[in-house]
DNA sequence: AAAACAACTTGATCCAGGTTAAGCAATGCT
DNA sequence: AGCATTGCTTAACCTGGATCAAGTTGTTTT
């Protein structure tokens, strides 16, 4: 019983003992080394992933050969290519560990199971998509509206896991600036 | 009965003609003018609306008085505060008619009763979010990867119906350019 | 421990898009 | 009709962050 996720779980939602424990088995336990990817472009993503220990970042890479992180994912969080797990199709979307880290594994055949059989759990993802839809478009709206530098310390101030962990050069790209930048902005501080 | 809105329920969940009929009945059918805002910054949001006939576009205003474009919704689309609705705090967004309009509106409260009478609803809002919000992190990750011009050109390929209807300082907005920017970038073109 | 590589910094120069300021055309108001 | 407002364009100049190019420091690998 993956008692930390289900924990998770029944914070936003009730679940039964039973119910628990049958969402609990879908949940497949995988260790991923540092720099190791678990999901790659041109695939299609069949899985959500759940962070347990360590941490992650998709991105993409552009024509030019850019790479373009979308997110930075620590413990607690969820990340996955939506746009191929949802459509089924290949995705454009990298998923790389950036430490030696543990994740639960939900498969899309498995969700699509849970989703008939237990249907609170169709709530819980609702619930999920609602807030991770409202925090993106905060953060777009930030990226149009706000200066980098400012950016840099809203996010050292509300993810300082963030900060601390991961590489520079990530989280300048997932600012949207260069790491030539990020530098001379945390210089300036 | 609002047949054309109970229709885009349907292409996503089975309702049965009843709860059609219940569904239908949630939502009341309000006119809206042009440059008439339908929810304002420090209010809570208490609906979310499908635009029926015209169109609407939701912006925030920053501390130094500019406004920034979220969302342009035309015909068959949500628009709300997400974030107020759900958190039940007052918002930073304005959502304004761009023509004149017309609009179905459903309550928070007729929503969470939606959610216990006909579970199924759930579902068509959790594909809902999920969609939006893969079109959300698209859209970030070309304000950061891809120039203004290129994404002119896409959002007039996509959302034709947005570059004919909406005025240049909105979709300039949108994209988070100045209106002289997209001016110049339609001049190039 | 040496070599190779990865992460970060620094500096010089460049450029997309911003800012400011005018002007014009179309629409609305009295 | 006449005046004000809104929407769009144009032009001159400015700037935040990019790009290019060298370092420096730290961490693996052999």
């Amino acid at each position: 019983m993956h008692t930390h996720l289900i924990e998770r779980f029944t914070e936003k939602i009730s679940l039964t003992p039973a119910e628990q424990e049958r969402l609990s088995d879908c949940f497949k336990l995988r260790h991923v080394r540092k720099k190791k990817s678990i999901v790659q472009e041109g695939e299609v993503c069949r899985i959500l992933i759940f962070v347990n220990k360590g941490s992650f970042r998709s991105y993409t890479i552009d024509e030019k050969g850019v790479e373009h992180v979308l997110q930075i994912a620590l413990e607690n969080h969820w990340v996955s290519d939506l746009y191929s797990f949802i459509t089924r199709k290949p995705g454009q979307v990298h998923i790389e560990a950036l430490e030696d880290s543990e994740v639960l594994v939900l498969s899309y055949e498995d969700l699509q199971g849970l989703y008939q059989e237990i249907p609170v759990i169709e709530r819980y993802f609702r619930l999920l998509y609602e807030r991770a839809y409202v925090a993106l478009q905060l953060r777009l709206n930030e990226t149009l509206s706000v200066p980098a530098e400012e950016r840099y310390r809203e996010l050292v101030a509300n993810q300082p896991g963030i900060a601390q962990r991961v590489a520079l050069i990530h989280i300048a790209s997932y600012l949207g600036i260069t790491p030539e930048s990020l530098s001379r902005i945390r210089k300036h501080m």
